[in-house]
DNA sequence: TCTAAAAAAGACACTCATATCTTTTATGGG
DNA sequence: CCCATAAAAGATATGAGTGTCTTTTTTAGA
């Protein structure tokens, strides 16, 4: 699997408090767990490390939940593997051998590293805003697990 | 992780193979083990399947061992994805929604679709003959986890 | 200060990939 | 036929990722 299942209730969790947080409400955790038909407490721990990272703020407590940083829409998405997955899996060969480099390469090498160099790319490109379409609604839709 | 642990060690057990049969010698899993420092028996249940799919021939008892079908290398490494961490990876969407296709695709559709068919062409375009380059002692130390 | 609400934290369970060890089955050669 | 060899098969263990449940901590408001 090239993302975690954690990866993908994480951004889930962040798109969903995105769209429907304003100065006035943050968002709780019941709430988007069961509208993307997320396992409650397994988001909760992993909310947990997202807000730990800086990513999402939190407060405790009757009105509390959770609500994005000024910045965190313009973060790449790749900030956010690096706290849910971790990179080993760019630095790592993928047959998982210690000394694939230079002039002891694995037979995959090369074509691997060109995919994972544009998969890079990609995570390092894309912001949080730029998953945000204008149609709120499809949207929603598309981030549950329905 | 793009491909598995047991992918890894089939990949390499069936190029080992390819490299040091011949038509008097077998090579038993003892060696393999040995010479790619992978873990024996485990090796052995993943080649075990690796022979039910018909990628590899196996015989038991004095002076067996693996060898390839004649056909084995002119075959795609898909082939062996399919039998060791099948093709799930490809067919289900990244985020793991049930829904994400067409009308309604998950905010990281488009992107990532593009990366895994550029994956599957390099394991569809790929055969185990296309790995083997001709300095034979370089290869072998390519294959060992070291 | 008390209460209720909400996240944080801790304990535990389940599944799957990975790994080890033992027993069984098949086979070539004496 | 017997023995040694080698893969196949079975049982069990370990670790990571995923998931559930309970307790603790924080905080707003009455």
């Amino acid at each position: 699997m090239i993302l975690s299942k954690s990866f993908g209730y994480a951004l889930r969790g962040i798109l969903y408090i995105a769209l429907l947080q304003d100065e006035e409400r943050r968002i709780q955790i019941d709430e988007i767990a069961a509208k993307l038909s997320v396992p409650r407490h397994f988001l909760g721990k992993i909310l947990q490390n997202v807000v730990k990272a800086g990513l999402l703020h939190s407060t405790k407590g009757p009105y509390g939940g959770f609500s994005l940083h000024a910045d965190t829409l313009q973060t790449p998405l790749i900030k956010l593997l690096e706290v849910i997955d971790g990179m080993e899996q760019f630095s790592k060969c993928v047959l998982q051998l210690r000394n694939c480099y230079g002039l002891n390469p694995c037979p995959l090498h090369k074509d691997i590293e060109e995919i994972k160099s544009k998969y890079l790319n990609v995570l390092k490109q894309t912001t949080f805003a730029d998953l945000l379409t204008n149609d709120k609604i499809v949207f929603i839709r598309s981030l549950a697990t329905n």
